[in-house]
DNA sequence: CGAATTTGACCGGCGC
DNA sequence: GCGCCGGTCAAATTCG
């Protein structure tokens, strides 16, 4: 209540149009599911731990894959969004953009509900485009391209429908004022989200380069996530309670590693 | 019956 | 200045 006054207040002479910005901060999140869309348990708009509401879904230009846009329903005040939608040459990626972040505590519970909810009513539009050929084996079904230094234990049916909000949760007292003004994030934070916002999902107008190399691209993923190992290795000497995730991140990393290698 | 999703319309920003 | 496109809202519909 009292978070969500301030909250507005603060933002009220901050942001006249409490519409979009240019500088909002993104994070964007790939995800790569099973090719069996629309059929087995896989599926499904990767709920994490907190209550997503559909609130509206669009055509995009030179997408087969309609956006959805999904809003946090787990709290009231909560401004977080995400997007979702399927990378265009590959309908086995889902592409996840989360916006802003929560202005509360994630709960777990959610995830149960929400994952069957929000899975059974996820219709792929793929079930009409069956032009994927057969990439990967169901055991692969999810594969984490970016980072989710959240929960590393998980149980394992949990674990499919996780695909967390990465750092943001984490400082979630840093206002994601869409007027640019993170004032209250810090350096490294921000670096992180830069790093996120600079995923070649969309540079130049088509996720070019997720369309250049639909499939495999080890070096990019052992690269980007070696990035990321870092930055999280060096968060964990700052704030000493991310070494939590930290280490969850560290773990699957190493498995990635190790499969890389 | 209540809650969530779906779908179309509307609004605003951005590029040409 | 105009048109296009993305994002959000709100009413209707569906499901649990």
């Amino acid at each position: 209540m009292n978070e969500d006054a301030a909250d507005e207040e603060l933002r009220k002479p901050q942001t006249p149009p409490p519409k979009k910005r240019k500088c909002v901060e993104k994070t964007v999140v790939r995800v790569r599911i099973g090719t069996e869309l629309g059929k087995e348990k896989n599926e499904g708009p990767p709920s994490d731990s907190w209550s997503w509401r559909k609130y509206g879904q669009k055509p995009i230009k030179g997408s087969p894959y309609p956006r959805g846009y999904y809003r946090c329903s787990t709290a009231k005040g909560c401004s977080a969004k995400k997007q979702v939608e399927r990378c265009k040459s590959d309908a086995s990626v889902l592409i996840i953009t989360y916006t802003s972040s929560h202005n509360h505590t994630q709960g777990i519970r959610s995830v149960a509900r929400i994952s069957k909810q929000t899975r059974q009513q996820w219709v792929p539009p793929d079930s009409q485009d069956p032009k994927h050929p057969q990439q990967q084996d169901p055991s692969a079904q999810i594969q984490e391209e970016a980072q989710d230094p959240q929960r590393p234990a998980l149980e394992p049916e949990e674990f499919h429908y996780s695909h967390d909000l990465p750092v943001g949760e984490l400082f979630t007292m840093g206002q994601l004022d869409t007027t640019g003004n993170n004032s209250s994030l810090s350096p490294v934070l921000l670096e992180e989200q830069s790093v996120h916002d600079a995923l070649p999902l969309e540079s130049g107008g088509g996720n070019g380069s997720i369309e250049s190399a639909p499939t495999t691209r080890p070096t990019e993923t052992e690269a980007d996530e070696d990035e990321y190992y870092d930055f999280f290795d060096e968060l964990e000497e700052l704030h000493p309670t991310i070494g939590l995730f930290s280490n969850g991140l560290q773990e699957r990393h190493h498995r990635h590693h190790q499969l890389v290698l």
